[in-house]
DNA sequence: GTGTAACCGAGACGGTACGTCCTGTCTTGCC
DNA sequence: GGCAAGACAGGACGTACCGTCTCGGTTACAC
C-alpha cells in the first residue's frame, strides 16, 4: 500500500513502549499522560498516534503485548502442567507495567474496540494453552472428558487476578499460584 | 465538634448515590461526570464534594457501599454454603453499577486512600463470611483444619471476577457460580 | 413595623462595617468575600444579608456611607472654598477602604440599583456643596454667572479620582488637591 | 527559543479579542465569562489561557490594547491642542468595550500585574502626548515653563473619566471635552 | 539526481472534566 | 424574631488531558 515515503523508525516504536512501561510502573494507569510518554521517549505525540489509535491501545500494546507464552511443554501430569500454567500467568500479571495497566484497561474497555483486542490477544492465547493441557490430560486418562475450557481458564486466571488486584495480598504470588494449581487439579479430577 | 450549622440533608446523600448508580449503569465509569451526577440529582457540585473528596470516592460509595452480605445461614454442608457464597458474590458483582464501577475503581486506586477503604469495606466483609463458612465446615468434620481464608477467598471471588470482567463470558453467571462452588468444595476436601 | 422578636444588635451592624473596611484595606474589593467578612466580624452570613441585600450594598455602606461632608463654611473667596472642597474630596477618596472599594463598585454597578444609591448619596451630596460654593462666588461677584455645577463637579472630583485610581501617582494627594483648586479657580474666573 | 511546534494562529488572537469586545459591550465586565468568550470565538478555553494568564489580562488586552493615539499634530495653539487631546481621550473612553471593562479592571487591579501593564500602556502613551503638547506650548511662548505633565494629565483625563464613570452624566461627552479643554487652557495660562 | 511522500520533534488547536471558590438563600438549635 | 454555624443550588474559574492538526525539516524509495 505505501508507495513512497520515509519508513518508520523502529527506534521510535521501542521508545514509546519502553517509556509507557516505565511510566506505568511509576504512576499507574491514572497519572499516565500521552504527553508524558512522548516527553520521556524524546519524541512527538504525533509519532505515538501514528502507531496507536488511542491511549488505551498504546497501553495495551506496551503492557499486554509480548506476553505470548511459549506453548506449554508436556510435563507428564495434569498437576504439573497446571502448576506450569498458573506460574506463567502469575509471572505475566505481576510485572509492574501490567499491574499498573490492567485496571485502567478494564475501565476504558467498556465500549471500545480495545476489549476485543484484549480478548483476542491476551485471553485467546492463554485459552489455547488451557485447551492443550486439558486435552493432554484426557489423552493420559486423567480426565474422563474435557471440561469447559472457559471455566477452567477462569478457575486458573481468576484467583491470581483477585490475589494481585482485588485482595492485594502482599504474600508470595508464586506460592499462591502453586497452591492454586494443586487445588485446581483436585477440583478437576475429584469433582 | 460542629455544634451549630444546618445539618446535611439525607435526601441529598441519597440523591447523589442514586444518580451515580444510574449513570454508572448507563455509561460506565468512563463517561461519568460529576457535573452530570449533580444535574441528575438536582443538586450542586459543592454538595457532592462536601461528602466525597474525589469522583472516585463518590463512585466507591455508590457502587460498593451497601453490598453488605447478611451473615451466611448454616446450610448444612460445606458444598451448600460455598454455593451460597459464590451465588451472593456473583449477584453482588453483576449489578449494573458495580459492573461499571469496579474497573474504574481499580484504575484510580493505585496510590489513593480508596484502596484501603475498598479493602476494609468490600474485602473484609466477604472475608468474614468466608471464615465463618470454613469454621463451620471444620466443626462438622468436613475439613481437618481451616485453610487460609485469604486463599479460599481468592478461589471463590477470583473466578467470578475474571468471568465477568476479564473473560467477559456472556453465559450465565449464576450457573458458573454454582459450578465453581462444586469445584471449590472438591478442591478443599479432596486436595 | 417589627411587631415582635429580638431587636437587631447594633454591635453586629458595626462589626460588619468594620470588618468590611478592614478587609477592603487588606485585599481590595476583589478578594473580599462575604464569608470572610462574617468570619472576621465573628458573626454569621445571614446577619449580613439581613442588613445588606448584596455584597455591593454592604461594601457601599461600609466605604461610602458616612462620607457626609459638613456644609462648607464660607471661606471668603472662591479660591479658598475650592481648596476646601478639593481637600475634602481628596481626604474622602484616599482612605484605604474607599480606595479598595470604589473600583469594584463601579464594576458591578452597571445594571444594579447600587448606582442610583451611589448617585444619591455620594454624588448628590458633593454636588450640593459645589452649588453652594458657586452661588457664594456669584454673590461675591467673583463669577458673573453660575457655571454648570455638574461641569465644575467633574472638574474637581475627576482629577483627584484619576490621580488616585488611574494614574496612581504616588505623590502627595493633598498638594495635588491644592494645586487643582488653584487651576480650577483660574479656569472659572479667567475662562 | 521555540524552534519548532505549530505556530499560533493570528485568527485565534483576533477572535478572542473581538469576542471579548462584543461580550463586554453586551453584558459588561460582570457577566463576562471566559467560557462564553471561547464559545463566541469558536475556540477552546485553553487557547485563551495560552495567551492571557487571567480573565483580567484578556479583558485588558481587548479593551485597552489598540488605544494607541496617533501623535498629536501641531494645531497651532495650546487651546486647540488641548481640545484635540480631550477629544481623543473622550472618544477612547466612551467606546462600549472600554466602558464595560475599565471599572472591572480597576477592581481587580489592586495587587496584580495588570496595574503595571495598564500604566505602561494606557497611561504612559497618553502622557507622552501630553508632554509633547506642553513642550510645543512652551516653544510657542504660550507657557513660561512646562508644568508637571502628571498634573496636566490628571486635569484632562480625570474630568472625562468622572463624567463617564462616576457622575455618569447622560449629556454629550464631546461637548464636555471641548469645554474642559477651554478651562484647562485658562487654568494653565492664567493660573 | 531529483521528486514525492511519509516520516520526525514540537507544540497549538477545539473540546471537555476536574476540583475549588463564591454568592445569596435556607435550615438547624440556641437565645 | 435575631443570632452563629454551615449546608444548599448554581455557576465561573483556571488546570489538565485527549486526539487532531500544522509547522519546518529530514529520510528513503522511485523515477
Amino acid at each position: 500500500m505505501p508507495r513512497g515515503g520515509r519508513p518508520r523508525e523502529e527506534r521510535v516504536d521501542a521508545a514509546i513502549l519502553s517509556a509507557t512501561r516505565d511510566l506505568l510502573a511509576e504512576g499507574g494507569y491514572a497519572g499516565l499522560t500521552v504527553a508524558a510518554v512522548a516527553a520521556r521517549a524524546g519524541i512527538g505525540k504525533a509519532a505515538i498516534y501514528r502507531r496507536h489509535a488511542t491511549k488505551q491501545e498504546m497501553v495495551f500494546a506496551a503492557a499486554v503485548h509480548g506476553l505470548d507464552l511459549e506453548p506449554p511443554p508436556d510435563q507428564g501430569s495434569l498437576r504439573a502442567e497446571l502448576g506450569w500454567l498458573t506460574g506463567v500467568i502469575a509471572e505475566t500479571l505481576s510485572g509492574p507495567a501490567v499491574a499498573g495497566a490492567l485496571g485502567g484497561l478494564l475501565t476504558d474497555m467498556n465500549d471500545d474496540a480495545v476489549v476485543s483486542r484484549m480478548r483476542e490477544t491476551f485471553v485467546a492465547h492463554q485459552r489455547t494453552h488451557v485447551i492443550a493441557v486439558l486435552d493432554r490430560a484426557v489423552t493420559r486418562g486423567e480426565l474422563a472428558a474435557r471440561p469447559d475450557p472457559a471455566v477452567v481458564h477462569a478457575l486458573l486466571l481468576g484467583p491470581i487476578f483477585a490475589w494481585l488486584f482485588v485482595l492485594r495480598e502482599p504474600g508470595d504470588v508464586r506460592g499462591f499460584a502453586e497452591a492454586l494449581a494443586g487445588m485446581a487439579a483436585a477440583a478437576l479430577t475429584g469433582g
